[in-house]
DNA sequence: AATGAATGAGCATTCATTCAT
DNA sequence: TATGAATGAATGCTCATTCAT
């Protein structure tokens, strides 16, 4: 019995160590390469097993990129509900969302990589992805802003989802064109300035 | 000599016509399968055309979708120009700018799908294009941040090619959730609601 | 009547003259990169007319490796039959055909390496070629030694085609390695070193 | 430690197999249908394996050709070797150097015609394998000849490199014309027939 | 589970040839 | 005759996926 679950416990702890190194092999190569250009055979000699031993853990390449996603949304929309909960005032939590946003996808390059580009390199995947993780997203988003134009605190003649989208979108961007920069400055501080024109705008008072 | 210049202004448009058969035929295609799982085969049957009539005109695949980006970037920013001339004020300046993104896009929603999901396909691609239109549209609305800057009218505690990022990433976001609604509602009014927030802020006064 | 013999022989000399352009283009054309790599759009362009052009002059291609060869078979024996009538001596015909021979070739450097090369490329065109000129090339030679064995001078426990063959092989040979020598040396003196050891043999008498 | 070695074996065994096959049937489709004209598909479905595993064995079709030359060049040079050393007499030697040839490529008609024809398809096979085999083989000649020479037994008034072309060349045209003919007669006879002619010569002494 | 040899569908591009002008 | 734009068949090679071991 005790040998049964412990045999069962390390095929368990195999199969998610490969699945992992296949992961994380996958985002090294498709960042590197881009998500057409990267062959199965790259992922499986980054992951140090045999090229067919991918298809044991996953169905197609497809799916490798979309468990990457999927997995990294769920961390990140996991994280982002985890950090958030404490906070009770609606601007502290926009900022919080802008921090953690930019935080993460600076703090592993390669992902933000896959993310920014390969997820854009198809309208089906940016469907699939849409329907999955990032509709989420946006909806923390937007029930903060409702949040806080209960509280008063924001003004009211905006809907909240359009509102969302924007403040995604500028992250969004920022995190795009720091990618293309080659990284030639700190991503995080950008959250403080897309905050300020988001909450304050452009505008003098 | 007349006859001459016509037979040359004949041949010209025949030429011209084909080109632009393909140009067309490529945004279609593009917009409807993706770059990568495009065929060339696809693209001339779609312009009417032989295979190999393609490669009269361009030299390979890439060099179509370039042609795309290439000549909608021309035409968008010089229209652009145009219609901002007339303008002094900032503001409205930067109004116009966001009518016309939304329009421009939403007036030919296969276009955009190719600028929106092609464009973002490869880093390749995307470095090439920000080398290329990106670059000069984004300076246009720094230029016009600068100049509300100096006379007053924008915070002058934000720097404008931040700013710009902000109200183009805002933009950018829109189009891409529009073109992933599958066109449930209209554009070109999401550009009054961008500039509420990017002129005013979230925040109460 | 005047005009219309003037047009026509004009016409016909304007026929050879795009002819012989197309020949000589394909030998210069066919030397430099071999037959399967050599584009009709290259001959026409060396030859200075347009692509179609070459087909109202030539079915194909192949057509006109095949002038090339049978033109120059042609010319080469009927030159060799002018040197050789005055000629009784069967030892002095054998070394004026293998002069002929050699000089002929080094003489067109671009047109050697054509008959040493291409004609070699394919069964197809060494049967066709062996056909038609090379037979008759050869029986000359081969007649040339029937005369020698009836007048005594050579021996005769020989067949004829054979040392016909033994003195076109070594000939040959001589061709081949002057073009892959890049020129080094000049190819007629081999003549004499071939007649040498083909009247002579190399045994010590 | 025995059953490894012998799947090692077997393994090995089963890799020079497939080789094997692609080789011998390159040899068969390109003796039939011309370098140029085989497909890499003819050879696939002529050894009986699926187009993509030649690419397991060989970087490309060119590759298949010259490993056809190098091995059989390998082999014949190392056969003639072998059968040389307990010879003395070099006048003996010559004569089995030209059994050894003509035997040779009469027992293996395809791969003759492979030597004789598509070796010969283009300079640039011409030049690399006169780089490779050739220019070795040739060496071995001359240096027969070189002994004859210095025991007295050859003629000093000619250059070994010279009088190792001709017999090359003679031998070199008896198996063109072999091919050529459709092997209505036997081909190693002619050995003696060349060796009479080079050695002797035509003329009556 | 793991391997990696084998598979074979798929595709961008070339180029000999045609034909409307 | 001459042109050269248009054609479309043809093919070497790649690579995701399978499967016997």
């Amino acid at each position: 019995m005790a040998r049964g679950s412990k045999e069962g416990g390390a095929t368990k702890a195999v199969v998610t160590d490969k699945r992992e190194a296949i992961l994380r092999a996958g985002v090294r190569v498709f960042a590197a390469k881009g998500f057409f250009n990267s062959k199965v055979a790259d992922i499986a000699r980054e992951a140090g097993i045999a090229d067919g031993t991918v298809y044991l853990y996953f169905k197609s390449k497809d799916e490798i990129l979309h468990s990457i996603f999927n997995r990294a949304m769920a961390d990140f929309i996991e994280e982002g509900r985890r950090e958030l909960e404490p906070i009770d005032d609606p601007t502290e939590k926009l900022m919080t969302i802008a921090e953690l946003h930019l935080e993460r996808l600076s703090a592993d390059r390669e992902l933000a990589i896959v993310f920014q580009v390969e997820l854009r390199g198809s309208t089906k995947f940016m469907q699939e992805f849409s329907a999955a993780g990032f509709a989420e997203y946006l909806d923390i988003i937007k029930r903060t802003i409702e949040e806080g134009q209960e509280s008063g605190m924001f003004r009211k003649d905006m809907k909240p989802v359009v509102c969302a989208k924007i403040l995604y979108g500028a992250l969004d961007e920022m995190v795009t064109n720091w990618i293309l920069s080659a990284n030639k400055y700190p991503l995080p501080p950008m959250a403080g300035e897309v905050m300020k024109i988001f909450l304050g705008g452009l505008l003098v008072k």
